[in-house]
DNA sequence: TATTGTTATACTCTATAACTATA
DNA sequence: TATAGTTATAGAGTATAACAATA
């Protein structure tokens, strides 16, 4: 009989929140099982953008914040979307631009700024990388039932609420 | 007029899940909430490791398994717990033992294994630092009404059982 | 044969700061 | 003065594989 269906306490398989589970305040256990499901989840998704599509998250999620801006975006913008600096965007930039994925052209109103926009090489391996992505997502969460979905979402809005306000602006 | 109190969705903070937020399936907008979620919380965590007690994540991680491991751990179940590879744990290892913060005693059951333990000044300092942790958790966490932390702990457990049955067991 | 741990390696990722060009 | 972007750097993080010693 698999276990696979059990609820989670009695699986025993040992991670991040194993430690002092029984002893932590609710807030530490929350969050502690938070970390754990984003890491496992993570994980997955980076081991597999790197096999089946020879990339990674970063870059996939820049190339995603273009598919959903079909006029461009700054690399400020990208940066506050991605909350990592200026300068990691232009090193992910250049190598997408190398690779002949993305393109940049100046804008003339701000000559400081230029719009990146994908390339239509890079919209198709985008569009089939994303998709791929949804699967594997699907896949995993379509297990969960309707009630903790919904539950989830929610929740989880309301910390990322919470998170803004109480959290320091970074990048 | 503070903003701090509007629902996410009002706050128009740009970020992850921001991308394709409207057209996505409810799974891939639950998982780049989730994902928006636990960066920002660990991203504040990392920082502050580092400023207030000059150390890192995965150092932290290791000391505080030891911490509820009286009786110390070897790396194999380190690298279990923190799901990272037996190479990994060994350098994080060296350096925690060269800084006097852990020890080595060879287990003389099985002479392959060696068991690490907190030393006396390892523990004053774990101490110190989990409870630095507890409290920006706690600050962080205690905005969330009753319901949500309830919701959010059942229905992360469900999706931790979930991800522990779907994917493939790593490291 | 399998497991424990070490060593080596290569790359990605992140944070920071100094810098330029433009606004 | 502030913002957009570049460049450089150092350290952290991760993944992999080859290896020795022991089970």
């Amino acid at each position: 009989m698999s276990h696979a269906a059990l609820p989670d306490e009695m699986q025993n398989i040992p991670d991040l929140e194993s430690r002092g589970v029984s002893q932590g305040h609710p807030h530490l256990r929350l969050w502690l099982r938070l970390l754990a499901c984003s890491n496992l989840v993570e994980r997955e998704i980076r081991s597999r953008l790197r096999i089946e599509h020879e990339t990674t998250l970063p870059r996939f999620d820049l190339m995603v914040q273009l598919l959903y801006a079909p006029t461009g975006m700054s690399m400020s913008e990208l940066s506050r979307h991605m909350m990592v600096s200026n300068g990691n965007i232009t090193a992910i930039a250049v190598q997408l631009e190398k690779e002949g994925l993305i393109r940049r052209t100046q804008d003339a109103a701000d000559r400081r700024s230029s719009l990146l926009s994908l390339t239509a090489s890079g919209r198709r391996q985008i569009k089939k990388m994303a998709a791929s992505h949804d699967l594997w997502i699907q896949n995993l969460f379509n297990g969960l039932s309707e009630k903790s979905q919904k539950n989830l979402y929610t929740g989880l809005g309301e910390l990322k609420g919470l998170a803004r306000s109480r959290l320091p602006p970074r990048a």
